[in-house]
DNA sequence: GCACTTGTTAATGAGCTGTTAAAGCAAGGC
DNA sequence: GCCTTGCTTTAACAGCTCATTAACAAGTGC
């Protein structure tokens, strides 16, 4: 259905802002502008988009606090920036917050073109076609993704954001590895040493909720990752 | 499978190559460097890499023919392009080979690894569509590689991850010889005496596993290397 | 015999992991 | 604004794993 691709510009150049829009439009992509952070994120809250491009210098909210504030509501949208100065300290900062590209203005047109189609080629050779359980059985225990819910005999207790979802990555990969990497990345987005260890936090915290039942069990395979095994 | 990232860059500056290569090794990468595209392709046959860092202006053969032929032996690698010029037909040329990125000499380098692990990042999320079996028999004995667990009869050990990959060698070559070098290269990416002896120690550890059936040996082939042989 | 390669075992230590506690941070109420 | 509350991240420390190194025995081929 949704062939075209959409992309969020967050450009406060109005006249830059345009010319970026039409081409992109020429070039078969759904484009919404923005002028500011703020209007920005409140257009990503009610969206989905496949790309954000943001320019760095924005009034009130720069590019990097914006991409910050839409990673927290989607953990796997792509940020391409775009920069009037060639600052390494920008670049640093801005591949921190989990930017796939930076383009130093001016640039030119068609490479930006083949530098969002990269981006957008790797983002969807990941994309599966995604009709994912959302209920599971692990040993006695009864788990609802979609409600957050983990339930035993019964007792039942909500889970937080973040459980929910390091128990469903395990639970997709019952009795096998699921890879520390993998893991990381599907839940943060990005990948650094402070976020695989509150991963471990996580793992340790969902230990100590499935310890009830013996006959499940969260095993390490060191280096590499952890299986849910469930006899 | 392997934590260190292997990469491989092919580079006629000798002196930049150099640089690039101990900068990257600090980084805990795993690279080799070569200085043409012959070497670079011969390389690539031998090992497998996780992202290939070509120069564009080779001898003989250009970045971007060494990049096709590379393609046609591995369909998922990514490239990135590291270009004196910054000129725009090349990129457009690059991308259109399957760049993931473009690098303009003369480059930052704590950019440059920035963008190599945005690169990794996205590489490493997607699941590799593996084409070479992950299970094997041997003998009495079942080796599932992606579970890094070998069974026999009721009992099931998990094994470390090199073990694993040793195994998987010499599972891949069943019958055959696995050549000593071949093995090495494969799995540290490099050569030396310790590391020789490292994987001995692998194949030490292997037959012990393995006793249980003496139909299955793993014998040595003196200076060349060693044999999984069953029956 | 000699120079080497290989087999095996054991010890070491870098670097992972498990866990708890404290700090950081956002959202909601007052 | 300021406090409360609940969750996540960072920090700290203890404990553990496993690849490598070393050391020595045994094997190979000249």
């Amino acid at each position: 259905m949704h062939n075209r691709k959409r992309l969020l510009i967050v450009e406060d150049d109005i006249h830059l802002g345009f010319l970026l829009m039409e081409f992109l439009e020429s070039e078969g992509f759904q484009v919404k502008l923005c002028r500011d952070g703020q209007s920005g994120l409140s257009s990503f809250k009610k969206e989905a988009f496949d790309l954000c491009i943001l320019d760095v210098m924005l009034p009130h909210t720069d590019g990097f606090s914006l991409a910050r504030m839409i990673r927290t509501e989607d953990k796997s949208v792509p940020f391409l920036f775009l920069t009037a100065r060639s600052m390494k300290e920008d670049k640093l900062q801005g591949f921190a917050v989990g930017a796939e590209d930076f383009i130093t203005k001016p640039f030119d047109e068609e490479e930006l073109l083949c530098r969002i189609r990269v981006i957008l080629r790797r983002q969807s050779a990941q994309q599966m076609p995604e009709c994912k359980p959302t209920q599971f059985q692990i040993g006695k225990y009864f788990f609802d993704y979609a409600k957050q819910e983990l339930s035993f005999e019964n007792t039942t207790r909500r889970l937080t954001e973040k459980e929910n979802e390091v128990l469903r990555l395990l639970c997709l990969h019952q009795n096998q590895i699921l890879k520390r990497e993998e893991a990381v990345e599907k839940i943060y987005g990005r990948q650094d040493y402070f976020l695989g260890r509150s991963f471990d936090v996580f793992i340790s915290r969902l230990r100590k909720m499935l310890r009830q039942d013996p006959s499940i069990q969260i095993e390490n395979v060191f280096k590499v990752g952890f299986i849910l095994n469930v006899e």
